[in-house]
DNA sequence: CGACGAAGTGACCGGGTGGTCATTCGTATG
DNA sequence: CATACGAATGACCACCCGGTCACTTCGTCG
Protein backbone atom coordinates (compact mmCIF):
# COMPACT_ATOMS: atom_id res chain seq x y z
CA UNK A 1 0.00 0.00 0.00
CA UNK A 2 2.27 2.71 -1.14
CA UNK A 3 0.10 5.95 -1.40
CA UNK A 4 0.91 7.69 -4.16
CA UNK A 5 1.88 11.52 -3.62
CA UNK A 6 3.35 11.29 -0.22
CA UNK A 7 6.58 8.97 -0.90
CA UNK A 8 7.49 9.59 2.86
CA UNK A 9 7.18 6.05 4.00
CA UNK A 10 7.91 6.56 7.52
CA UNK A 11 7.75 8.90 9.99
CA UNK A 12 11.27 9.64 10.55
CA UNK A 13 12.16 12.49 12.81
CA UNK A 14 15.25 13.16 10.68
CA UNK A 15 14.38 14.57 7.09
CA UNK A 16 17.38 13.70 4.48
CA UNK A 17 17.64 15.48 1.09
CA UNK A 18 16.32 13.29 -1.00
CA UNK A 19 18.51 11.31 -2.84
CA UNK A 20 19.30 8.48 -5.17
CA UNK A 21 18.66 5.64 -2.52
CA UNK A 22 15.04 6.53 -2.37
CA UNK A 23 14.37 5.49 -6.32
CA UNK A 24 16.31 2.26 -5.96
CA UNK A 25 15.01 -1.55 -6.10
CA UNK A 26 14.21 -1.73 -2.37
CA UNK A 27 15.44 -5.08 -2.13
CA UNK A 28 19.00 -3.56 -3.03
CA UNK A 29 18.13 -0.84 -0.30
CA UNK A 30 17.78 -3.60 2.07
CA UNK A 31 20.91 -5.09 1.42
CA UNK A 32 22.81 -1.98 1.31
CA UNK A 33 21.59 -0.93 4.94
CA UNK A 34 21.89 -4.69 6.21
CA UNK A 35 25.62 -4.89 5.43
CA UNK A 36 25.91 -1.08 6.33
CA UNK A 37 24.69 -1.85 9.68
CA UNK A 38 26.55 -4.95 10.41
CA UNK A 39 30.06 -3.64 9.67
CA UNK A 40 29.44 -0.47 11.82
CA UNK A 41 28.31 -2.89 14.58
CA UNK A 42 31.62 -5.17 13.75
CA UNK A 43 34.20 -2.24 13.62
CA UNK A 44 32.19 0.81 15.48
CA UNK A 45 32.38 3.93 13.51
CA UNK A 46 35.97 4.92 12.93
CA UNK A 47 37.40 1.64 12.58
CA UNK A 48 34.50 0.76 9.91
CA UNK A 49 35.71 1.13 6.46
CA UNK A 50 33.61 2.72 3.33
CA UNK A 51 35.87 0.65 1.06
CA UNK A 52 34.73 -2.96 2.70
CA UNK A 53 31.57 -2.17 2.58
CA UNK A 54 30.88 -1.33 -1.13
CA UNK A 55 33.38 -4.22 -1.59
CA UNK A 56 31.41 -6.62 0.18
CA UNK A 57 28.32 -5.33 -1.54
CA UNK A 58 29.87 -5.61 -5.05
CA UNK A 59 29.17 -1.58 -5.90
CA UNK A 60 31.11 1.38 -6.38
CA UNK A 61 31.78 3.57 -4.20
CA UNK A 62 31.08 6.77 -5.48
CA UNK A 63 27.31 5.15 -5.81
CA UNK A 64 27.59 4.55 -1.31
CA UNK A 65 28.63 8.59 -1.14
CA UNK A 66 25.81 9.30 -4.34
CA UNK A 67 23.45 8.05 -2.10
CA UNK A 68 24.67 9.25 1.56
CA UNK A 69 26.73 12.08 0.76
CA UNK A 70 29.34 11.08 3.80
CA UNK A 71 30.25 8.64 6.02
CA UNK A 72 28.64 10.27 8.44
CA UNK A 73 25.30 10.37 6.53
CA UNK A 74 25.51 6.57 5.98
CA UNK A 75 25.33 6.73 10.09
CA UNK A 76 22.84 8.59 10.46
CA UNK A 77 20.42 6.95 7.75
CA UNK A 78 20.69 3.68 9.87
CA UNK A 79 20.53 5.47 13.11
CA UNK A 80 16.83 6.61 11.98
CA UNK A 81 16.16 3.52 10.84
CA UNK A 82 16.89 2.19 14.26
CA UNK A 83 15.36 4.32 16.19
CA UNK A 84 11.81 3.33 13.95
CA UNK A 85 13.04 -0.22 14.96
CA UNK A 86 13.26 0.73 18.91
CA UNK A 87 10.30 2.87 19.53
CA UNK A 88 7.47 0.37 18.42
CA UNK A 89 8.82 -2.40 20.90
CA UNK A 90 9.30 -0.18 23.56
CA UNK A 91 6.25 1.42 23.76
CA UNK A 92 4.34 -1.61 23.19
CA UNK A 93 6.05 -2.69 26.73
CA UNK A 94 4.35 0.33 28.14
CA UNK A 95 1.46 0.05 27.34
CA UNK A 96 0.89 -3.61 27.85
CA UNK A 97 1.26 -4.37 31.56
CA UNK A 98 0.39 -0.85 33.55
CA UNK A 99 -1.82 -2.88 36.12
CA UNK A 100 0.23 -5.51 36.96
CA UNK A 101 2.09 -5.64 40.19
CA UNK A 102 6.04 -4.18 40.44
CA UNK A 103 8.06 -6.67 40.29
CA UNK A 104 6.01 -8.28 37.57
CA UNK A 105 6.18 -5.22 35.60
CA UNK A 106 10.14 -5.12 36.15
CA UNK A 107 10.27 -8.72 35.08
CA UNK A 108 8.97 -8.49 32.48
CA UNK A 109 11.04 -5.12 31.52
CA UNK A 110 14.09 -7.40 31.88
CA UNK A 111 12.08 -10.46 29.68
CA UNK A 112 11.65 -8.14 26.63
CA UNK A 113 14.53 -5.92 26.67
CA UNK A 114 16.61 -9.42 26.20
CA UNK A 115 14.54 -10.51 23.37
CA UNK A 116 14.69 -7.11 21.70
CA UNK A 117 18.50 -7.74 22.02
CA UNK A 118 19.04 -10.91 21.13
CA UNK A 119 16.46 -10.08 17.84
CA UNK A 120 18.12 -6.95 17.02
CA UNK A 121 21.89 -7.90 17.62
CA UNK A 122 23.12 -5.71 15.04
CA UNK A 123 21.36 -2.44 16.42
CA UNK A 124 22.26 -3.38 19.73
CA UNK A 125 25.60 -3.61 19.36
CA UNK A 126 26.05 -0.51 17.92
CA UNK A 127 24.19 1.41 20.54
CA UNK A 128 26.52 -0.15 22.98
CA UNK A 129 29.19 0.96 20.94
CA UNK A 130 28.09 4.53 20.81
CA UNK A 131 26.97 4.40 24.59
CA UNK A 132 30.90 3.57 25.50
CA UNK A 133 32.85 5.33 22.96
CA UNK A 134 32.75 9.23 23.29
CA UNK A 135 34.07 10.01 19.78
CA UNK A 136 30.66 8.87 17.86
CA UNK A 137 29.99 11.35 15.41
CA UNK A 138 26.27 12.69 16.85
CA UNK A 139 26.92 10.50 20.09
CA UNK A 140 24.80 13.33 22.20
CA UNK A 141 21.83 14.02 20.03
CA UNK A 142 21.24 10.37 18.75
CA UNK A 143 21.46 8.61 22.18
CA UNK A 144 19.69 11.20 23.99
CA UNK A 145 16.76 10.36 21.26
CA UNK A 146 16.57 6.88 22.69
CA UNK A 147 17.84 6.88 26.47
CA UNK A 148 15.36 9.22 27.43
CA UNK A 149 12.20 7.43 26.34
CA UNK A 150 13.54 4.22 28.21
CA UNK A 151 14.13 6.18 31.62
CA UNK A 152 11.67 8.28 31.49
CA UNK A 153 9.80 4.72 31.00
CA UNK A 154 11.81 3.36 34.38
CA UNK A 155 11.03 6.38 36.21
CA UNK A 156 7.52 6.47 35.96
CA UNK A 157 7.51 2.93 36.65
CA UNK A 158 8.84 3.33 40.19
CA UNK A 159 6.64 6.51 40.63
CA UNK A 160 3.95 4.27 39.65
CA UNK A 161 4.66 1.65 42.30
CA UNK A 162 5.17 4.12 44.85
CA UNK A 163 2.19 5.45 43.97
CA UNK A 164 0.17 2.44 44.64
CA UNK A 165 2.11 1.62 47.64
CA UNK A 166 3.92 -1.38 46.50
CA UNK A 167 7.39 0.05 47.02
CA UNK A 168 9.02 2.31 49.82
CA UNK A 169 7.78 5.77 49.26
CA UNK A 170 11.67 7.05 50.60
CA UNK A 171 13.19 5.73 48.19
CA UNK A 172 14.71 8.17 45.35
CA UNK A 173 13.00 7.13 42.36
CA UNK A 174 15.85 8.68 40.26
CA UNK A 175 18.43 6.44 41.80
CA UNK A 176 16.42 3.12 41.59
CA UNK A 177 15.90 4.04 37.81
CA UNK A 178 19.93 4.47 37.37
CA UNK A 179 20.28 1.07 38.93
CA UNK A 180 17.53 -0.11 36.96
CA UNK A 181 18.77 0.96 33.97
CA UNK A 182 22.24 0.05 34.77
CA UNK A 183 21.31 -3.52 35.80
CA UNK A 184 19.54 -3.95 32.76
CA UNK A 185 22.19 -2.21 30.10
CA UNK A 186 24.76 -5.00 31.44
CA UNK A 187 22.69 -7.94 31.15
CA UNK A 188 21.10 -7.39 27.94
CA UNK A 189 25.26 -6.87 27.09
CA UNK A 190 26.34 -9.42 28.77
CA UNK A 191 23.86 -11.51 26.57
CA UNK A 192 26.62 -11.63 23.74
CA UNK A 193 29.80 -10.92 25.93
CA UNK A 194 30.69 -13.75 27.88
CA UNK A 195 33.80 -11.09 29.45
CA UNK A 196 31.49 -9.37 30.67
CA UNK A 197 29.05 -12.11 31.99
CA UNK A 198 31.02 -12.11 35.71
CA UNK A 199 30.07 -16.12 35.75
CA UNK A 200 26.30 -15.22 35.91
CA UNK A 201 25.66 -17.41 33.34
CA UNK A 202 23.35 -14.60 31.39
CA UNK A 203 25.91 -15.67 27.78
CA UNK A 204 25.13 -19.38 28.15
CA UNK A 205 22.10 -21.52 28.41
CA UNK A 206 19.18 -22.25 26.60
CA UNK A 207 16.84 -19.89 26.18
CA UNK A 208 14.23 -20.72 30.10
CA UNK A 209 17.73 -20.19 31.93
CA UNK A 210 18.11 -17.07 30.55
CA UNK A 211 14.85 -16.05 31.27
CA UNK A 212 14.71 -17.07 34.87
CA UNK A 213 18.37 -15.54 35.16
CA UNK A 214 16.86 -12.35 34.53
CA UNK A 215 14.02 -12.79 36.61
CA UNK A 216 16.62 -13.60 39.24
CA UNK A 217 18.01 -9.83 38.28
CA UNK A 218 14.86 -8.20 38.51
CA UNK A 219 13.80 -9.79 41.66
CA UNK A 220 16.24 -8.84 43.74
CA UNK A 221 15.93 -4.80 42.56
CA UNK A 222 12.41 -5.43 43.69
CA UNK A 223 13.14 -6.27 46.62
CA UNK A 224 15.00 -3.75 47.15
CA UNK A 225 12.34 -1.42 46.59
CA UNK A 226 10.01 -3.03 47.60
CA UNK A 227 7.90 -1.31 51.09
CA UNK A 228 9.24 -3.01 54.56
CA UNK A 229 7.31 -5.07 56.39
CA UNK A 230 8.71 -4.89 59.99
CA UNK A 231 11.73 -2.27 59.60
CA UNK A 232 11.07 0.82 61.65
CA UNK A 233 10.04 3.98 59.07
CA UNK A 234 7.51 3.34 57.56
CA UNK A 235 5.43 5.67 59.38
CA UNK A 236 2.46 5.59 56.55
CA UNK A 237 0.20 2.63 55.23
CA UNK A 238 0.60 -0.49 55.62
CA UNK A 239 1.70 -2.26 52.66
CA UNK A 240 -1.04 -3.74 50.76
CA UNK A 241 -1.04 -7.25 51.37
CA UNK A 242 -0.13 -9.36 48.43
CA UNK A 243 -0.80 -12.79 48.46
CA UNK A 244 -0.80 -14.00 45.35
CA UNK A 245 -1.33 -11.35 42.86
CA UNK A 246 -0.48 -13.27 39.60
CA UNK A 247 -2.40 -16.14 38.74
CA UNK B 1 77.45 -2.00 28.62
CA UNK B 2 74.95 -3.74 30.78
CA UNK B 3 74.60 -1.58 34.06
CA UNK B 4 76.59 -3.59 37.63
CA UNK B 5 73.46 -4.31 38.94
CA UNK B 6 70.13 -5.03 37.69
CA UNK B 7 67.76 -2.40 38.54
CA UNK B 8 64.62 -4.68 37.76
CA UNK B 9 62.47 -2.15 40.55
CA UNK B 10 58.79 -3.42 39.50
CA UNK B 11 57.34 -6.96 39.82
CA UNK B 12 55.73 -6.62 37.03
CA UNK B 13 53.80 -10.10 35.84
CA UNK B 14 54.35 -9.25 31.94
CA UNK B 15 58.25 -9.06 31.31
CA UNK B 16 59.00 -7.06 28.49
CA UNK B 17 62.51 -7.77 26.60
CA UNK B 18 65.16 -5.27 27.93
CA UNK B 19 65.09 -2.01 26.01
CA UNK B 20 66.39 1.34 25.92
CA UNK B 21 63.87 2.71 27.68
CA UNK B 22 65.02 1.35 31.07
CA UNK B 23 67.66 3.26 31.24
CA UNK B 24 66.27 6.44 30.34
CA UNK B 25 66.14 9.34 32.83
CA UNK B 26 63.44 8.41 35.21
CA UNK B 27 61.56 11.72 34.92
CA UNK B 28 61.90 11.46 30.95
CA UNK B 29 59.82 7.87 30.92
CA UNK B 30 57.51 9.57 33.43
CA UNK B 31 56.90 12.43 31.08
CA UNK B 32 56.86 9.22 28.14
CA UNK B 33 54.04 6.97 29.94
CA UNK B 34 51.62 9.88 30.91
CA UNK B 35 51.37 11.30 27.75
CA UNK B 36 50.78 8.00 25.75
CA UNK B 37 48.35 7.31 28.42
CA UNK B 38 46.60 10.66 28.00
CA UNK B 39 46.91 9.63 24.56
CA UNK B 40 45.16 6.36 24.64
CA UNK B 41 42.03 8.03 27.09
CA UNK B 42 41.27 10.54 24.98
CA UNK B 43 41.11 8.48 21.71
CA UNK B 44 41.18 4.74 22.41
CA UNK B 45 43.39 1.98 21.47
CA UNK B 46 42.88 2.60 16.95
CA UNK B 47 42.16 5.92 17.08
CA UNK B 48 45.26 7.08 19.23
CA UNK B 49 47.82 8.30 16.98
CA UNK B 50 52.04 7.41 17.71
CA UNK B 51 52.61 10.82 15.69
CA UNK B 52 50.55 12.65 18.15
CA UNK B 53 52.16 11.58 20.86
CA UNK B 54 55.93 12.05 20.10
CA UNK B 55 54.41 15.68 18.93
CA UNK B 56 53.20 16.52 22.32
CA UNK B 57 56.42 14.71 23.75
CA UNK B 58 58.86 16.57 21.18
CA UNK B 59 60.64 13.48 20.62
CA UNK B 60 60.97 11.75 17.30
CA UNK B 61 58.91 8.94 16.53
CA UNK B 62 61.67 6.21 16.26
CA UNK B 63 62.91 6.99 19.47
CA UNK B 64 59.08 5.77 21.02
CA UNK B 65 59.79 2.61 18.63
CA UNK B 66 63.01 1.71 19.93
CA UNK B 67 61.43 2.24 23.21
CA UNK B 68 57.92 0.10 23.09
CA UNK B 69 58.89 -2.07 19.43
CA UNK B 70 55.36 -1.06 18.47
CA UNK B 71 51.83 1.00 19.31
CA UNK B 72 50.59 -2.49 21.00
CA UNK B 73 53.96 -3.05 22.96
CA UNK B 74 53.71 0.82 24.42
CA UNK B 75 50.08 0.08 25.48
CA UNK B 76 51.13 -3.64 27.17
CA UNK B 77 53.52 -1.45 28.48
CA UNK B 78 51.22 1.23 30.14
CA UNK B 79 48.83 -1.75 31.02
CA UNK B 80 51.29 -3.14 33.16
CA UNK B 81 52.04 -0.17 35.15
CA UNK B 82 47.66 0.28 35.31
CA UNK B 83 47.61 -2.76 36.50
CA UNK B 84 50.08 -2.62 39.50
CA UNK B 85 48.01 0.85 40.47
CA UNK B 86 45.10 -1.01 40.57
CA UNK B 87 45.60 -4.18 42.72
CA UNK B 88 46.94 -2.20 45.88
CA UNK B 89 43.54 -0.28 46.56
CA UNK B 90 41.37 -3.05 45.82
CA UNK B 91 43.59 -5.47 48.11
CA UNK B 92 43.59 -2.66 50.86
CA UNK B 93 39.58 -2.68 50.61
CA UNK B 94 39.53 -6.42 50.60
CA UNK B 95 41.53 -6.48 54.10
CA UNK B 96 39.88 -3.50 55.61
CA UNK B 97 36.58 -4.11 56.59
CA UNK B 98 36.10 -7.99 56.73
CA UNK B 99 34.23 -7.23 60.04
CA UNK B 100 31.73 -4.44 59.24
CA UNK B 101 28.11 -5.61 58.89
CA UNK B 102 27.47 -6.22 54.56
CA UNK B 103 25.48 -2.90 53.62
CA UNK B 104 28.20 -0.64 55.16
CA UNK B 105 30.53 -2.96 53.26
CA UNK B 106 29.26 -2.67 50.15
CA UNK B 107 28.58 1.57 50.44
CA UNK B 108 32.21 1.46 51.26
CA UNK B 109 32.72 -0.31 48.28
CA UNK B 110 30.55 1.58 45.90
CA UNK B 111 32.59 4.81 47.75
CA UNK B 112 36.32 3.53 47.52
CA UNK B 113 35.98 2.57 44.03
CA UNK B 114 34.28 5.61 42.77
CA UNK B 115 37.52 7.77 44.82
CA UNK B 116 40.00 5.45 42.51
CA UNK B 117 37.86 6.27 39.37
CA UNK B 118 38.54 10.05 40.04
CA UNK B 119 41.93 9.39 41.25
CA UNK B 120 43.23 7.75 38.64
CA UNK B 121 41.12 9.21 35.46
CA UNK B 122 43.19 8.04 32.84
CA UNK B 123 43.29 5.01 34.08
CA UNK B 124 39.32 4.08 34.18
CA UNK B 125 38.62 5.90 30.74
CA UNK B 126 41.22 3.62 29.15
CA UNK B 127 39.79 0.29 30.96
CA UNK B 128 36.26 1.69 30.19
CA UNK B 129 37.02 1.73 26.60
CA UNK B 130 38.51 -1.40 27.00
CA UNK B 131 35.31 -3.19 28.23
CA UNK B 132 33.07 -1.75 25.67
CA UNK B 133 35.66 -1.83 22.59
CA UNK B 134 36.14 -5.51 21.43
CA UNK B 135 38.31 -5.05 18.81
CA UNK B 136 41.11 -3.60 21.87
CA UNK B 137 44.29 -5.54 21.15
CA UNK B 138 44.84 -8.14 24.07
CA UNK B 139 41.50 -7.48 25.49
CA UNK B 140 40.58 -10.56 26.87
CA UNK B 141 43.44 -11.32 28.46
CA UNK B 142 44.14 -7.94 29.96
CA UNK B 143 40.69 -7.47 31.06
CA UNK B 144 40.06 -10.64 32.51
CA UNK B 145 43.47 -9.99 34.98
CA UNK B 146 41.63 -7.38 36.83
CA UNK B 147 38.36 -8.34 36.34
CA UNK B 148 38.41 -11.71 37.93
CA UNK B 149 40.06 -9.81 41.17
CA UNK B 150 37.00 -7.59 41.40
CA UNK B 151 34.23 -10.12 40.54
CA UNK B 152 35.65 -13.06 42.94
CA UNK B 153 35.76 -10.17 45.91
CA UNK B 154 32.30 -9.30 45.14
CA UNK B 155 31.12 -12.77 45.01
CA UNK B 156 33.06 -13.72 48.90
CA UNK B 157 31.62 -10.36 49.88
CA UNK B 158 28.17 -11.92 49.36
CA UNK B 159 29.01 -15.46 50.33
CA UNK B 160 30.31 -14.04 53.59
CA UNK B 161 27.35 -11.97 54.13
CA UNK B 162 24.95 -14.80 53.87
CA UNK B 163 27.49 -17.08 55.81
CA UNK B 164 26.37 -14.46 58.98
CA UNK B 165 23.17 -14.46 58.69
CA UNK B 166 22.48 -10.91 57.50
CA UNK B 167 21.61 -11.94 53.55
CA UNK B 168 19.04 -13.91 52.29
CA UNK B 169 20.10 -17.29 51.64
CA UNK B 170 18.20 -18.17 48.56
CA UNK B 171 19.77 -15.40 46.57
CA UNK B 172 22.55 -16.60 44.13
CA UNK B 173 25.63 -14.77 44.82
CA UNK B 174 26.49 -14.90 41.24
CA UNK B 175 23.87 -12.97 40.52
CA UNK B 176 24.63 -10.56 43.37
CA UNK B 177 27.81 -9.91 42.28
CA UNK B 178 26.43 -9.62 39.02
CA UNK B 179 24.24 -7.06 40.18
CA UNK B 180 26.60 -5.01 42.06
CA UNK B 181 29.38 -5.05 39.52
CA UNK B 182 26.59 -3.62 36.84
CA UNK B 183 25.48 -1.11 39.33
CA UNK B 184 29.07 0.03 40.50
CA UNK B 185 30.99 0.16 36.68
CA UNK B 186 27.66 2.22 35.62
CA UNK B 187 27.97 4.48 38.64
CA UNK B 188 31.63 4.76 38.31
CA UNK B 189 31.52 5.76 34.98
CA UNK B 190 28.43 8.40 34.95
CA UNK B 191 30.79 10.28 37.56
CA UNK B 192 32.45 11.65 34.70
CA UNK B 193 29.95 10.89 31.44
CA UNK B 194 26.79 12.83 31.90
CA UNK B 195 25.32 10.98 28.96
CA UNK B 196 24.80 8.29 31.37
CA UNK B 197 24.09 9.84 34.57
CA UNK B 198 20.87 9.17 33.90
CA UNK B 199 19.20 12.19 35.36
CA UNK B 200 20.89 10.89 38.85
CA UNK B 201 23.16 13.43 39.49
CA UNK B 202 26.63 11.70 39.77
CA UNK B 203 28.38 13.58 37.31
CA UNK B 204 27.34 16.94 39.24
CA UNK B 205 26.93 18.04 42.61
CA UNK B 206 29.56 17.90 45.79
CA UNK B 207 31.19 15.30 47.01
CA UNK B 208 29.61 15.22 49.64
CA UNK B 209 26.21 15.05 47.43
CA UNK B 210 27.64 12.37 45.69
CA UNK B 211 29.05 10.20 48.47
CA UNK B 212 25.44 10.14 49.21
CA UNK B 213 23.78 9.19 46.24
CA UNK B 214 26.68 6.46 46.10
CA UNK B 215 25.61 5.13 49.23
CA UNK B 216 21.89 5.40 48.51
CA UNK B 217 22.26 3.17 45.09
CA UNK B 218 24.16 0.38 47.34
CA UNK B 219 21.37 0.52 49.91
CA UNK B 220 19.17 -0.30 47.59
CA UNK B 221 20.80 -3.59 46.25
CA UNK B 222 21.67 -4.24 50.08
CA UNK B 223 17.94 -3.76 51.10
CA UNK B 224 17.47 -6.14 48.12
CA UNK B 225 20.11 -9.03 49.48
CA UNK B 226 19.21 -8.73 53.01
CA UNK B 227 17.55 -11.58 55.38
CA UNK B 228 13.81 -12.12 54.29
CA UNK B 229 10.82 -9.99 56.01
CA UNK B 230 8.40 -11.27 52.88
CA UNK B 231 9.18 -12.33 49.87
CA UNK B 232 6.01 -11.02 47.60
CA UNK B 233 4.69 -11.70 44.93
CA UNK B 234 6.76 -14.11 42.68
CA UNK B 235 6.21 -17.24 42.03
CA UNK B 236 9.29 -18.16 43.68
CA UNK B 237 9.50 -20.40 46.49
CA UNK B 238 9.47 -18.78 49.51
CA UNK B 239 12.49 -18.41 51.76
CA UNK B 240 13.18 -21.29 53.96
CA UNK B 241 12.94 -19.62 57.21
CA UNK B 242 12.40 -16.23 58.36
CA UNK B 243 12.76 -15.97 61.93
CA UNK B 244 15.51 -14.71 63.63
CA UNK B 245 18.09 -12.50 60.82
CA UNK B 246 17.86 -9.09 61.40
CA UNK B 247 16.24 -7.81 64.32
C1' DC C 1 16.98 6.72 -34.24
C1' DG C 2 18.79 10.66 -31.04
C1' DA C 3 18.31 13.02 -26.73
C1' DC C 4 18.10 13.19 -22.09
C1' DG C 5 18.47 12.31 -17.32
C1' DA C 6 19.18 9.17 -13.69
C1' DA C 7 22.16 5.45 -11.94
C1' DG C 8 26.61 3.45 -11.73
C1' DT C 9 31.56 3.56 -11.98
C1' DG C 10 36.59 3.42 -10.46
C1' DA C 11 40.88 5.88 -11.08
C1' DC C 12 42.55 9.36 -8.52
C1' DC C 13 43.42 12.76 -4.61
C1' DG C 14 45.30 14.55 -0.22
C1' DG C 15 46.20 13.08 4.07
C1' DG C 16 47.07 10.18 8.05
C1' DT C 17 48.66 5.63 9.67
C1' DG C 18 52.15 2.36 11.99
C1' DG C 19 56.63 1.22 11.19
C1' DT C 20 61.86 1.33 9.37
C1' DC C 21 66.66 2.45 9.31
C1' DA C 22 70.83 4.75 7.89
C1' DT C 23 72.58 8.40 10.07
C1' DT C 24 74.03 11.66 13.70
C1' DC C 25 74.71 12.95 18.51
C1' DG C 26 76.56 12.73 23.27
C1' DT C 27 79.59 11.12 26.18
C1' DA C 28 82.50 8.09 28.76
C1' DT C 29 86.49 5.57 28.11
C1' DG C 30 91.44 4.16 26.54
C1' DC D 1 92.64 12.87 20.66
C1' DA D 2 90.32 8.58 18.76
C1' DT D 3 87.26 5.05 19.54
C1' DA D 4 83.06 2.92 20.93
C1' DC D 5 78.33 2.53 21.76
C1' DG D 6 73.84 3.43 23.18
C1' DA D 7 70.38 7.16 22.46
C1' DA D 8 68.08 10.12 19.28
C1' DT D 9 66.62 11.40 14.87
C1' DG D 10 63.35 12.26 10.83
C1' DA D 11 63.03 11.28 6.00
C1' DC D 12 60.93 7.69 3.99
C1' DC D 13 57.86 3.52 3.08
C1' DA D 14 53.64 0.95 1.90
C1' DC D 15 49.13 1.09 3.06
C1' DC D 16 44.54 2.55 3.86
C1' DC D 17 41.34 6.09 4.61
C1' DG D 18 37.12 9.17 3.16
C1' DG D 19 35.86 11.67 -0.65
C1' DT D 20 35.67 13.45 -5.74
C1' DC D 21 34.32 13.63 -10.45
C1' DA D 22 34.62 13.00 -15.31
C1' DC D 23 32.90 9.44 -17.44
C1' DT D 24 29.97 5.32 -19.02
C1' DT D 25 25.72 2.66 -18.95
C1' DC D 26 20.89 2.13 -19.06
C1' DG D 27 15.95 2.93 -19.64
C1' DT D 28 12.53 5.76 -21.49
C1' DC D 29 10.69 8.95 -23.92
C1' DG D 30 9.60 11.94 -28.55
Amino acid sequence: MYPPSPREASANTMHSPRSTFDNLDPHKQGRVLEESLQEFAEHGYHQASVNRIVGRLGIAKGSLFQYFGSKEGLFRHLFARALDEIKAPLKAIRDADSGEPFPLRLRRVFVEGAAFARSHPLIWRVYRRMVAQEDFPLRALLLSQVRDEALTYLRELVEGGQARGELRPDADPQAAAFLIEAALDRALTAQDAPLLDAGFGLSSGDEFQRQQRLAALADILSQGLLAPVDISSTGRHAPPHKGDANA
